[in-house]
DNA sequence: GTCTATAAACAGATAGAC
DNA sequence: GTCTATCTGTTTATAGAC
């Protein structure tokens, strides 16, 4: 059974996570070979099949880190009831710039987004420890703020859309990070471009959960 | 010099691109062998260097072809000047909406999307061809009309951002599409499913528009 | 142009010493 | 827990017959 580890690993184990972190997002899982796991984690080729039981084994073990530092990125889901729609379109807005941000500017972003959104897009069985463990208690949380901030139902197709396509919007400005800095050009994506990006998205959600108010 | 062909490829050429659309997009470029893709093509092993000179000269085939195939799709650009604010709008609902129903419904789009993206993400040697070849006019179009229907500059940083965040709200419900069915409560997306994604993009390209004009 | 046969390198995994 | 040395199968590429 997958689980979403409490606390960060150690030693040979943490090395090794590590590397599968970088090397899985910068080049993909199968085109990263063991023996380029083990010399960029610094430790012997052997200790893979030791600790993870081999190359998949490491794989899970960096799905379940993954999970685990996307939770603390995004924070633990709060209880939205009693807001008021100004209320929670305002926490709507700073949930996505707190990720815009994260996903634009933090080093070690790129290669975990780009991990987790191979592995969702694959639609493997790793897709079940993400989505259970972080995106799905996490799309429930945005759907109740987006259903409070725009009046309507939380449980609707409409609003549970929204969220999709709301997240979508977020996402690409890290999946088409070469295209983004090419068209816009920027060399690249730091503080102030990712906070350009944030004031978008968050007069985007302004204007859509309004115009759905009304 | 990578290009864009003009006209589609025949015989072994043809059969091994298409197999390395289908493999490359499903399983990933590296997790797909030569033997693999010489066997769903129905021709011998040899011919993949034979005429592409290796697997990576098929990996370039295959971009090619998809760029061509998304060109196809997209339409070709056609003149926005003196359209009012509302035929801009409506133009770009169309447009979202049959990519939307393209990316959603048609058979082949899945491996095509997929084997884009993933090229995009990479940012390698590949990322050039569909940036110039189909990315970038179809984002200067999508610019100048939403430039009209907004009523902003085409060329101001706010414009090219919001056809980003454009692109991406369409782009989710492909890459996320196991999230997605799964969270609505869906078996898959067939042709319903997908306009109604259509049509909250619609929706919101609309009061996203509309909201920027007041 | 297409095939068979094979080369040369590389993959992931493991036995056994320490 | 960590290491060396090695096994076994697979990979891409190619030489050469047809």
């Amino acid at each position: 059974m997958l689980e979403i580890p409490d606390k960060p690993p150690e030693g040979a184990q943490k090395a090794l996570i590590e590397a599968g972190l970088a090397l899985f997002g910068q080049k993909g899982f199968d085109a990263t070979s063991t023996r380029e796991l083990a010399e960029r984690a610094g430790v012997n080729l052997a200790l893979i099949t030791y600790h993870f039981g081999g190359k998949d084994g490491l794989r899970r073990a960096v799905v379940g880190e993954v999970a685990r530092r996307l939770l603390a990125v995004a924070g633990a889901p709060q209880p939205s009831e009693g807001l008021t729609p100004a209320a929670a379109l305002q926490r709507l807005q700073t949930i996505l710039r707190g990720v815009a941000v994260f996903i634009g500017t933090a080093p070690e972003a790129g290669p975990l987004v780009n991990f987790a959104l191979a592995e969702l897009a694959r639609g493997g069985p790793m897709t079940d420890l993400i989505y259970e463990g972080f995106i799905g208690p996490k799309h429930a949380e945005l759907s109740q703020l987006w259903a409070i901030a725009s009046g309507k139902n939380a449980d609707s197709e409409a609003v549970k859309l929204a969220v999709f396509a709301m997240i979508g919007q977020v996402l690409y400005f890290r999946l088409g990070r070469e295209i983004v800095t090419r068209k816009m050009g920027w060399t690249s994506i730091g503080p102030d471009e990712a906070g350009r990006i944030a004031d978008l998205i968050a007069e985007n959600l302004r204007l859509l959960t309004e115009g759905e108010r009304e």
